[in-house]
DNA sequence: TTGAAAGCGCTAACAT
DNA sequence: ATGTTAGCGCTTTCAA
């Protein structure tokens, strides 16, 4: 079985398969590749030859050659949520039947490398870029596009308005689910925003003010405390918020897993969901229904998101010259069971 | 502003740069490798070179010249959950100091592409493999072993006796699990499985059965579904055990996503928890503290995981004859309020 | 239909 | 301290 003990097994190259199949390296290149212009039986003796030794291409050195990778990238922050997850699916999906491999650079806690990882990505790396949320985009983007480099941006309005970016109506969602608050009855709103440079999140903001507004309320201040999109800011927000001498019927939070975090605030505080207090996210990530109660929440469509943008990515690798589209997807509000009508209801 | 229209920009090269500077482009490649010997002058020129024409290294060419690539590749199912970013965040962490990148490949849906995936990264695209949990590994394991090309294998006990593997003692948590369920008084305890074909699902199994034995119950195998680690299969699995004549009174699930199921179903049956049943899962991902109740399981140590398999794959490649360690993490039943004594108490 | 050969961008051994 | 050069594995003209 195993007595294939031979050779420490430098990799085969094209060249050991050309000698095995008595043809010249071209002819190897040939059967690799698009397969013309071979005769049948050459073809043969190459691909036999291909299995014996089991050669497969050098990626690199094809690459260096053709100056395509076939690779796209897909630049992130972290895996912490299902939040990548489902934009990664939605864009693996739409690699499935193309030629084109996704490759994933994780930028954790290095803020620095996520520039480095750019500049290599675009000097052959990958023929195209998928950016979402990335942390510091003013490091290249200006570089991005200076070079006609196909690439964009997810979920990340306002940062850059020039090139191309798919994201969600943010506005519009955090407006619905603001005015749906009202129309439940509460006055009081809680807001806890995502971090503030990105767009989204402003946006987000902006709708739940105007929601306010356009519905003769006053925005206050107090209401409103910055996040950053993670949890353990939701809890703590969610305990500033609760001690206020008025306290909030309900809160919204800019994302759910910011919700997540208030929902244990309030939980640690005595009080029930959505009996005391109403709650609401935003995103729709797997978790909001499997969380008790189920959250309501302003849906985005991550995984289209993702389809989306691997189409327009591909089409921009297919013509660099192509004028940047940017796309925004409908959010959707979600009612789930962690929003109700507010126990001392005001005249509605 | 944008008047550098200039070039529609190739690349810079080395060559580029060593004509703007006046020098040898292996004077350029001197400066930007290690800088041993070059005069200080000229290193002044050259890096002034590189900045004005935004030189950096092709990677791919590099990879080609030194046969490494710097690179670690990471294999995948998904991201679905938090699970892989756990891992991946210890891997991260291990290789903040080091030269090494990390690189992330999944698979999705693609059965077929895991293979070409390792064949490829092991032909340049990396120096060293991590696999999560592969799906088919059978199609390549071997050839990685011949070829001694550098791998860990995680959380993945059972398929490959050979190879270097770090898991958690599957068996072990899920037998202080079931003896703490034993223990609160239950004795119908229902169980779901992984996927069987995993080791890590099948220790778990026998770590449930064992306990079991141990404590003079027999294995009643009509409590015990077989699962797949997700979310749905966990509902339906529940459904089936509640609908039995001698319902348990407590479920065990291999894993905390699965547990969520259960927790879903046995809600939608109307039951309580933990006063109608007891639930406990196993990994203990972020989310486990997060659901309601709060979620008894076994914590296996993922990003401890993550690191020490990263600093086993550095060893391997440092010195690839270095025979195979497989380490087994301890894992830790943290219990929540997911878990109580059963309502009708047997003689304990 | 096939082979010879140039060259992608780079590093390192060798020469100076 | 610096330059010259071979060659990593491959694709793709160009000739035959």
């Amino acid at each position: 079985m195993s007595s294939k003990k031979s050779r420490p097994s430098k990799n085969a190259t094209i060249i050991d398969v050309a000698k095995e199949a008595g043809v010249s390296y071209a002819t190897v290149s040939r059967v690799v590749n698009n397969g013309d212009y071979v005769r049948a039986d050459k073809r043969e003796r190459v691909l036999k030859a291909i299995h014996k030794l089991g050669y497969s291409t050098n990626h690199q050195a094809r690459s260096l050659r053709v100056g395509r990778s076939n690779t796209i990238g897909l630049l992130v922050r972290d895996l912490g949520t299902s939040y990548i997850g489902e934009i990664a699916r939605g864009i693996d999906t739409e690699l499935t039947e193309g030629q084109y491999d996704l490759v994933l650079y994780t930028t954790h806690q290095q803020k620095m490398k996520e520039a480095a990882y750019v500049t290599a990505l675009t000097r052959g790396l990958a023929d195209g870029l998928l950016l979402i949320l990335p942390r510091n985009p003013e490091a290249y983007l200006e570089s991005l596009r200076e070079k006609h480099f196909p690439y964009v941006l997810i979920d990340h309005q306002g940062i850059d308005n020039q090139g191309p970016a798919i994201g969600a109506t943010n506005r519009q969602g955090a407006l619905e689910a603001t005015e749906y608050l009202l129309r439940l009855g509460h006055r009081r709103i809680g807001f806890i925003t995502g971090t503030l440079n990105l767009g989204c999140a402003q946006d987000r903001l902006a709708g739940y003010q105007t929601a306010l507004t356009q519905n003769g309320l006053t925005v206050d201040s107090d209401l409103i405390r910055e996040g950053d999109f993670h949890q353990p800011r939701g809890y703590t927000a969610t305990q500033e918020l609760l001690a206020l001498p008025q306290p909030p019927t309900a809160i919204f939070a800019s994302n759910d897993v910011t919700a997540f975090g208030v929902m244990e605030a309030v939980r640690d505080r005595g009080l029930r969901i959505p009996e005391d207090i109403s709650i609401v996210g935003f995103d729709d990530i797997l978790q909001a229904s499997n969380v008790h109660p189920p959250l309501t929440t302003v849906r985005q469509p991550l995984e289209q998101m993702g389809r989306v943008a691997t189409q327009m990515l591909l089409r921009y690798i297919k013509d660099p010259e192509q004028s940047p589209e940017r796309v925004e997807l409908p959010t959707e509000l979600v009612v789930r069971a962690s929003t109700q009508a507010p126990r001392d209801r005001p005249s509605s």
